[in-house]
DNA sequence: TCTGGGGTCCTAGGACCC
DNA sequence: TCTGGGGTCCTAGGACCC
């Protein structure tokens, strides 16, 4: 069997923790630069906020209804959701971290055990230890876990928070219940392509013939009819080093001016070694994109990138700024009014096994010192230690209503006075 | 005025090899 | 009139996920 873990609302539920007298109450979590919601609690989903929707045009609706609004808190939110993964790791020797949120559990040699008990003491165990509140779902493959999953929180009071699939009819059941576009695997354009031929459900899919969903879905599209029908075809991902890496940003502004985008596109490329760095990886190719704002009608819009191979694979922050500030002066045109920046690095090796070159290699004086760059921040916080091209200040985003790091930062810690 | 960020896998087609 | 067969690697783009 296979479990699959997923936090309830887990932004919005991590904002609440430190403030508690929000329980109960609608409580919404912003992107970056406050544009859109990108988390809701039961409450502000029932007020009829949608996943996506953009900040400013709910901002009656949230005044209205007296919602808390936040400002993403990512190092908030990994904090936690790294204690909530080492609490349930502890219930199999094999696990996947699907994503912030989420994990799979490979359950081999439970067959004897009481696994509704099982998944409540899961629950238990990380709202006790941690507070944020889990949903649990049980099933033969992971496709039918997702499933399960997504009746315990429909249902929170008649499951508790667990549901185990575990016969036939309850395969049949919970698969002619779940809408078609509510598959695991099937967004938007597959779903419209299901309809079109009478596939309403999870269970009419099960039933359409293979050479259609081959032809239309590839592989990945049989694999997921046997997961379905509860022949376990998905296994868990290894969890190994990224294969890419990225560092984008929209500005809180549009901007024109070569110098603010060079000195962007020189922290997002500190930002993508120190990624490397931290999974022991370099990369052997770069990639620099600028884009105009696509909701602006009005302007005329301007999307390029460029992708640079390098001489020599490197994960030193200074060489990686050179080569990405350079790529950005050749895509950079002056007339256009920019709204988003970003460099992505791939073609990633590992450190250890680098490729020389006879005559151009990265420096090696740039691997102790970077060393030192990572320690010094480590120890005194992020950006101490920059490149000169670099800006001082560290948030060039629109992040009104921020929560302290509770958790993270040392001056942010709640005092509790007895 | 204002609309996020970061990933994965698969496929088709082209260039190239013997 | 008529011109093989079998591979690999790379890239761009499309679908998906949270």
């Amino acid at each position: 069997m296979f479990a699959l873990v997923d936090c309830n609302n887990f932004y919005a539920s991590c904002e609440r923790l430190f403030r508690p007298e929000l329980n109960g109450k609608p409580v919404v979590v912003l992107s970056n630069n406050d544009g859109c919601v990108i988390a809701r609690s039961n409450e502000a989903k029932a007020i009829g906020i949608p996943m996506g929707a953009p900040a400013y045009q709910y901002d009656a609706l949230f005044r209205k209804h007296s919602v808390s609004v936040f400002s993403a808190n990512f190092p908030l939110y990994g904090d936690l959701s790294n204690r909530v993964m080492q609490i349930l790791s502890e219930y199999s020797p094999e696990i996947e971290i699907y994503s912030i949120d989420e994990l799979f559990l490979k359950l081999v040699g439970f067959d004897f055990f009481d696994l509704q008990n099982y998944g409540t003491s899961m629950r238990e165990k990380v709202f006790t230890w941690t507070g944020i509140p889990i949903s649990v779902g049980i099933a033969p493959s992971k496709a039918l876990s997702k499933l399960a999953n997504r009746i315990a929180k429909k249902y929170p009071e008649k499951t508790a928070g667990v549901y185990i699939i575990d016969s036939e009819e309850k395969i049949i059941k919970a698969l002619k219940w779940l809408k078609i576009e509510d598959v695991w695997g099937i967004g938007s354009q597959l779903s419209k392509k299901l309809k079109a031929i009478n596939v309403f459900s999870a269970y009419d899919f099960t039933l359409t013939n293979d050479a259609w969903i081959k032809k239309n879905m590839g592989i990945v599209g049989i694999r997921l009819k046997r997961d379905l029908q509860g022949l376990p075809t998905l296994d868990l991902e290894s969890l190994g080093a990224k294969k890419n890496i990225a560092t984008t940003r929209t500005f809180d502004r549009n901007t024109n001016d070569l110098n603010y985008l060079e000195e962007r596109v020189s922290t997002f490329a500190v930002a993508c070694a120190e990624k490397l760095r931290k999974q022991q990886s370099c990369c052997n190719s770069l990639l620099v994109f600028i884009h105009t704002n696509g909701h602006r009608q009005d302007l005329a819009q301007y999307h390029q990138h460029i992708l640079v191979q390098l001489p020599f694979p490197t994960n030193s922050s200074i060489e990686l700024s050179q080569f990405a500030t350079a790529a950005l002066k050749k895509i950079f045109q002056a007339e256009y009014q920019y709204k988003k920046a970003g460099v992505m690095v791939q073609d990633i090796t590992p450190e250890y096994q680098k490729q020389l070159s006879v005559f151009n290699n990265s420096n090696e004086l740039h691997a102790p010192l970077m060393k030192a760059f990572d320690k010094i921040n480590n120890i005194f916080g992020q950006q101490k230690i920059r490149l000169g091209s670099q800006d001082r200040r560290i948030w060039k985003m629109k992040q009104e209503r921020l929560s302290p790091r509770y958790t993270t930062k040392l001056s942010d810690i709640i005092i509790v006075k007895v």
